[in-house]
DNA sequence: AATGAGTTGACAGAAAATATCGACTGTTCT
DNA sequence: AGAACAGTCGATATTTTCTGTCAACTCATT
């Protein structure tokens, strides 16, 4: 069971752009090579966050992407189904009519329950806590050096 | 992002035996046909959590599964791992040399945060529990009404 | 030894994810 | 104004993973 790719992208495109700082516009040729990022896919999945209302896409010359929101009001979770879609752990939960069974369903309870908690730890977790990380620093560091 | 159908499909089936009891044999069709899972792909299913040792496989006729563990010992966890295999959220968990970043990753520490966590849930439900609820009882029930 | 029930490996089909392409749009600069 | 740049958008190709089935085989019972 995997967050896909795409989810995983996202997160490092926002890092990113959320280390950047928030006025500034990162181009999406120098995200994908210093996120490890396909260049096209990059652009994929800037659409979807864009169109989510976390990124602002900038085009023409010196064009790129820029973070509209404050880093703290920016969710792991959201920027996660922002591009893979609301998570569901299983068909249960996703159709629950698809079952004859749920919702008196034992099992179906401990599915929500832990599709619930799993939400919830990626929502705790902003990009504001995230950038603050020493890491995130070295991130951008690194780059600007080349 | 889901977890399989088929880790669906032996939670259903070890909830299924659970509530038949310890030691009585489940035929396979029956099972198949009250869990709504193929029959074909239950026999792929039950060949994983035998090897994982949560089942007993018996052959000829009067044959089927039948748990061997006491319904506490048995986590969702375990089951479902028996057949998807280790529940990672992302590549970056899966494979940590595949990222250069990693471990120093700030997002590294929040996937893997996200992971434990819902892996603790599945692993906290037991099949007592399941068993115990007043659904599984009916489950049992409407089938051998048949 | 015949029959019932399940196993096993191979494989087919379907679905989803990953990635790319080309024609198009909107900016900036000269 | 128009050339060049940077990104969009829809279509589509490729790959991977999951779901499901088949046929030949094994094992226990009667």
């Amino acid at each position: 069971m995997r967050l896909t790719r795409a989810g995983e992208y996202a997160v490092r495109c926002m890092l990113y752009l959320s280390c950047l700082g928030r006025d500034k516009v990162g181009n999406r040729m120098e995200i994908a090579q210093a996120m490890d990022i396909p260049a096209q896919f990059l652009g994929k999945i800037a659409q979807q966050l864009a169109r989510a209302g976390y990124i602002e896409i900038v085009q023409g010359p010196k064009g790129g992407f820029r973070m509209v929101l404050p880093p703290e009001k920016i969710t792991l979770l959201g920027v996660i189904e922002a591009v893979i879609g609301e998570i569901y752990l299983n068909d249960c939960l996703m159709r629950p009519e698809s079952c004859h069974r749920s919702p008196t369903c034992t099992v179906y309870r401990v599915w929500e329950k832990a599709r619930d908690q799993l939400r919830q730890t990626l929502e705790q977790t902003t990009f504001a806590t995230l950038q603050s990380e020493p890491s995130c620093i070295d991130l951008i560091g690194e780059n600007q050096n080349k």
